[in-house]
DNA sequence: AGACTGACTCCAA
DNA sequence: GTTGGAGCCAGTC
């Protein structure tokens, strides 16, 4: 599943972030799933509230179930925004992007195939 | 130790 | 389809 090096739920966290292919986005929910812990999205947005070097991690790619920022009351959300634009993310006026088309599917994907 | 907070989600209305 | 309320987990005060 995941390295074993890696013990704290931080850390699989950072490195699930870490393998979110370009072009795709991530829940919180999904990462906290993967992660081990399906019911602590929060602690995702947390984590990811207090890494090191954001340069280094694709923190942009993960976004709420709704396919929405949810960083604009942080004041990153913008920049977030823009991140993803860059990478191929469209925008519906309302803000949100369609997960159907962007959600990082690591398992199945018959249909995009 | 107990209470509060948050880059969330699910389910019901 | 949208909106509101309750639940949840880990870190911090």
């Amino acid at each position: 599943m995941i390295d074993p090096s890696l013990n704290s739920y931080r850390d699989r966290v950072l490195a699930w972030v870490e393998r979110i292919p370009l072009g795709k986005v991530a829940t919180y929910g999904q990462i906290a799933a993967l992660a081990g812990k399906p019911r602590a999205p929060r602690q995702v947005g947390q984590i990811l509230a207090g890494i090191p070097d954001p340069d280094a991690l694709p923190w942009q790619r993960v976004i709420n179930a709704k396919g929405e920022i949810s960083t604009y009351r942080r004041g990153v959300g913008e920049l977030q925004r823009a991140m993803l634009e860059s990478e191929g993310i469209c925008f519906d006026p309302q803000g949100r992007c369609d997960l159907r088309t962007y959600l990082w599917q690591r398992e199945t994907d018959p249909l995009e195939a």
